[in-house]
DNA sequence: GCCGATTTGTCCGTATGTATC
DNA sequence: CGATACATACGGACAAATCGG
């Protein structure tokens, strides 16, 4: 059980949910029930329950219950709404990857940069491209522009290993917040060169803007994915109706 | 000042990060002043700036404050973590839009349709092809299997119409969640014949689960997007560190 | 159609824990 | 160490939606 009591309930339910006890299209406990089972206040149960939300697991609606969603299908996705690296996603699914660095250099951003990664003009920029593989085969070319400032001992070893474990472990920089975009672009003879495309003439492009705990943009990364092994999941919720 | 407080709150807070009364980067007041500000409870104002960190608007830290991270540039994206249907996103953006029915029969799902759509084996369907046009020009071709008991009565006519407002408004059913897959696939025939690839031969498919205030999934559609004017926002908030 | 019981949604006040400076 | 800030948790109150009698 985690030190936060949320979370701890949170996992029993989702437990619970996963091994068919509470059935897809079935109510949930109410609440009430639910603060008894747990011993613990509403808002607590309320806050579990909306991580629940949040992954598509349940639906809730006012005056009549919190329902099961769940269809055991679709939990093979890539990626969700957190933040993950390569190396993070590919242990959770039990894949073998590997990461090559194709190039690693230290610019300055010029306007042309700028407008593109939303660095400022003139920082001081590493640039880094690599190549992903799984399982052997090359699938994602990764073109990274990172602040320099935020990491003046960066080498090109280190950016073999796993980036983000460097710069949290070694550096303590806490990553919060990432921006993310998804794209289908043309394939360029740069992808060509390192990804083995086959028929296909497109990348699927997510471009990643990532902020430290101080607010900084500390990374912008193109990462240009195979298209055939691109796949990217997330739950919507409708919000209330927009008052006319 | 909408009737729930909190999204009151949330929206001003909104404006005045757009107007750049918080410039990015720079510490918005701490929570108590705020409380003070707008004469609500702490959980209240917490649950206004939880919104403003979903939408990747600012980002909080335990023991420092809440920090602006908005770039105005980033504003135009074609769809963000809520539901929108194509008319409701043309709409916003101000742009023309259009909606052509290529096909519309009723069918049942055998074995290889409920696997892919999720729906049970047997369930009495509508299938639905329809072409969206945006200033004129053919873009995204939707298929869609609609759950015909959800929707007894509805027609060619109405389909050519707004879907999700026949649902809500004539039926009085209410979208709540759902689940949707990015992914990126080889154009096939059918795709060539409704939509203008020029040179490309991939498709952004964004697959579309959707589930009423029942928790029964009444809709599967596959959007299949140009891959050109595809663009899909979000953001990503990094969950505490995966206990060890 | 109304009423009452149940259930979730919103909001308040307070206390304590924990990270930052 | 203390002051300040956000994070978690508790308990209570009322509103709004749903459903059954």
């Amino acid at each position: 059980m985690p030190r936060q009591k949320f979370l701890g309930i949170y996992s029993v339910l989702k437990e619970r949910i996963e091994s068919g006890e509470y059935p897809t299209g079935q109510l949930l406990p109410s609440e009430n029930t639910l603060i008894a089972q747990f011993d613990c206040s509403r808002n607590t149960v309320r806050r579990a329950i909306a991580e629940l939300v949040r992954d598509g697991y349940v639906q809730t609606r006012q005056g009549w219950g919190v329902c099961s969603i769940f269809h055991p299908i679709e939990q093979t996705s890539y990626t969700m709404g957190t933040i993950e690296s390569f190396r993070e996603t590919a242990l959770r699914t039990g894949q073998k990857s590997t990461t090559r660095v194709a190039a690693f250099s230290r610019i300055q951003a010029d306007e042309a940069l700028a407008r593109q990664t939303g660095f400022p003009a003139g920082t001081d920029l590493f640039c880094l491209w690599r190549i992903h593989d799984l399982n052997g085969k090359p699938i994602i070319f990764n073109i990274s522009y990172l602040r320099a400032d935020c990491m003046p001992d960066l080498t090109r070893e280190i950016a073999a290993g796993s980036l983000y474990r460097y710069l949290e472990e070694e550096l303590g920089m806490v990553i919060v917040t990432s921006k993310r975009t998804i794209t289908v672009e043309p394939a360029t003879d740069l992808d060509r060169q390192y990804i083995q495309l086959g028929e296909y003439n497109c990348m699927a492009v997510v471009t990643n803007q990532a902020y430290n705990s101080q607010g900084i943009m500390f990374e912008y990364t193109q990462s240009r994915h195979h298209p055939a092994i691109f796949r990217f999941q997330d739950n919507a919720i409708r919000r209330p109706a927009p008052k006319v």
